[in-house]
RNA sequence: GCCGACUUAGCUUAAUCUGGUAGAGCAACUGAAUCGUAAUCAGUAGGUUGCGGGUUCAAUUCCUGUAGUCGGCACCA
């Protein structure tokens, strides 16, 4: 394909890699505001990017009302303006001449008096816009799009601006490559964890509670399970597990600084006239044990774990299923170690990352966040070493790894974990934030070799995040359909017929409920082909039919789930197997 | 919080545009059929149409307020 740049030239470029793509849909951005410019003579246009997955534009329609019910017309349109096949032509202008062309657009207007270099425009047939490009040829090359979505999107993203209404789009080079997209968003929304959570029983948030989840029983053994791995892991990784209060006194707040931060996302109360604060984070709970007693530079690395139930007042309109919630429990740690142990403590939280996300099957990548230009904390020598020491353990992961120069907070840089997902969506889960200020306002210590009082880095750790927040991750990225070690029920037996096979199921039942196997028989007065449906519906991992078979044998037939194949085991055989995937907590994948 | 849309039985939904006693499928319950790998048949029950106010002879339908949800935006020290 030809594209033309800002600059004037024409490149070859590859149709089908990312740029290609980018390209196309920054096009078809310009094709739908080129119809809307027909349809809706007053809207005046603002930005109209391509973004990962397709393009939008953002408009100001003025007093005209959009619903979506208006984009079959919009989209017929556009495909007529297409039709035409006009030149897409890139003229450069002087700031002058982009003034007067514009002078009726006071969002471009804005743009334009930002713009100190080479002013361009690209017009096709009767339409014309402010953009630097690049562009396809012609408009006949858009053939393959569906507009998506409609949001209220704030002028240049700031909330004191005008909301401009924003229309998603996705354009692609063949009809088989949208509908594959379409096809995937589909499936996207039949994963959706709100959904499966509420088919499978796991949560309900309730009018009650906006953003306050309740966690159904199937729900709360798949937490169980999780939180059971998790305990397993901070054993092996030498760390103790703790629990702090939920509400504590405001002057606590006001000591760690969160006060002045997040007061507005803190829930607060009053106990004997005195002011509390729920905990929106646990690292002051943690503070508050480790100095509880003096501490030699023998017993560090210390390092607390706690399962924290915290809460924070988000916004309204921020509230999405288990994503986004305002009572949450963190996976949390706080490790306090002497300068010279960061970089094996580094190392050592790194393994145990690795090996919690590859339980799930989940691939990430990790993300530095270094200094900030101004307003940071703390010995600029231990920013810097201690970046330096992030690095080299990242680098060594083998993972991919990449820096953002100057996005750490204020007291210490970060890693952040970006999971992918089986539908190749990626999701931030894990941290490790270096805390230089909070050791200093809590006046945390040890006694150094030399005896003198030393001052402990901090590293606060959370690795699932939320677990409410990776319950969610987790549901879309299994589609429900977990692994046999969080299943809320792993075995479901079938008797073909309830009074001839019913007697040795239930032998089964009782040797399988022994064994600690979460498992139900299904005698319900319905036909076999009834009960297998409900339990794959159900996403059971076995299903076990009995018949005379079986009983004559003393064995049994499983299916799992998503499979078509019956295999008839030996009994001991087949709890074996089920033992070891529930003790190794083997995932679907492997 | 902001923009827009939505809210009907446990769930999925029809009727809403054009006002006239809310209709179905699944699930539940009852009965019959006892069945070998994704839905057996028949029947019963289930609704102050999110909630409040208004317009009207009459409101699920129109207007308005409010809550929640959804799509985004902003936010996520």
């Amino acid at each position: 394909m030809k594209v033309q740049l800002h600059d004037g030239s024409i490149v070859e470029m590859e149709k089908n890699s990312k740029e290609g793509f980018e390209v196309l849909n920054h096009s078809t951005s310009h094709l739908l505001a080129a119809a809307i410019q027909e349809l809706y003579p007053h809207a005046l246009f603002g930005f109209g990017p391509a973004i990962e997955e397709g393009f939008y534009y953002d408009i100001d329609f003025g007093d005209d009302v959009i619903t979506d019910a208006d984009f079959p017309k919009i989209e017929k349109k556009m495909r007529e303006l297409a039709s035409r096949d006009d030149r897409i032509i890139r003229e450069q202008l002087t700031k002058e001449q982009a003034l007067e062309l514009f002078k009726n657009n006071k969002y471009k207007l804005e743009l334009i008096e930002g713009i100190n270099e080479d002013i361009t425009v690209f017009k096709q047939g009767n339409f014309v816009d402010l953009c630097r490009g690049p562009h396809i040829m012609s408009t006949g090359q858009i053939k393959h799009f569906k507009l998506l979505s409609l949001a209220g999107a704030y002028w240049r993203g700031n909330s004191d601006n005008k909301q401009l209404v924003r229309i998603y789009g996705t354009s692609w080079w063949s009809a088989e490559d949208l509908a594959n997209h379409l096809n995937t968003l589909e499936e996207r929304k039949k994963r959706d964890h709100r959904l499966l959570g509420k088919q499978l029983g796991l949560f309900m948030i309730s009018e009650y509670g906006p953003g306050f989840p309740f966690w159904l029983p199937n729900g709360m053994i798949v937490r169980n399970e999780i939180e059971n791995m998790w305990r397993d892991i901070q054993r092996k990784y030498h760390y103790d597990i703790i629990d702090t209060p939920i509400l504590l006194s405001k002057e606590l707040w006001i000591t760690s600084g969160h006060w002045d931060h997040y007061k507005e996302n803190m829930y607060t109360t009053l106990i004997d006239d005195k002011e509390f604060a729920v905990k929106p984070m646990n690292c002051p709970g943690a503070i508050l044990v480790y100095n509880n007693s003096l501490h030699s530079y023998k017993e560090l690395p210390l390092r607390l774990a706690e399962l924290g139930h915290v809460h924070r007042h988000e916004a309204s309109g921020a509230l999405n299923g288990l994503f986004r919630v305002r009572s949450f429990t963190q996976d949390d740690a706080h490790v306090f170690v002497r300068p010279d142990q960061l970089i094996d403590e580094i190392n050592n939280i790194l393994k145990l990352y690795d090996e919690v996300y590859s339980i799930f099957n989940l691939d990430y990548k990790i993300e530095l966040s270094t200094r900030p230009e101004e307003g940071y904390i703390g010995d600029i020598n231990i920013w810097n070493e201690s970046e330096r020491i992030l690095e080299e353990a990242c680098r060594k992961s083998g993972k991919e790894f990449k820096i953002n120069p100057g996005d750490g907070a204020f007291y210490g840089p970060k890693l952040d974990f970006k999971l992918k997902d089986s539908m190749n969506r990626i999701w931030q889960c894990g941290t490790i934030q270096l805390d230089m200020n909070l050791p200093e306002r809590f006046d945390c210590t040890y006694i150094d070799k030399d005896g003198e009082k030393k001052r402990p880095i901090m590293l606060h750790r959370a690795c699932l995040g939320s677990i409410e927040r990776f319950i969610g991750v987790i549901i879309e990225h299994f589609a429900g359909a977990f692994p046999t070690w969080l299943s809320p029920v792993q075995i479901n037996l079938l008797p073909v017929n309830n009074e001839y096979h019913l007697e040795y199921t239930k032998k089964l039942y009782e040797q399988f409920e022994e064994l600690g196997f979460r498992v139900e028989i299904d005698d319900s007065n319905e036909k076999l082909g009834y009960r297998l449906r409900n339990s794959q519906v159900r996403k059971i991992p076995y299903t076990i039919v009995i018949g005379d078979n079986e009983v004559n044998s003393h064995t049994l037939t499983y299916r799992r789930f998503g499979e078509k194949d019956q295999i008839n085991a030996e009994v001991k055989d087949f709890i074996k197997m089920v033992q070891e995937e529930i003790k190794t907590r083997k995932n679907n994948k492997q």
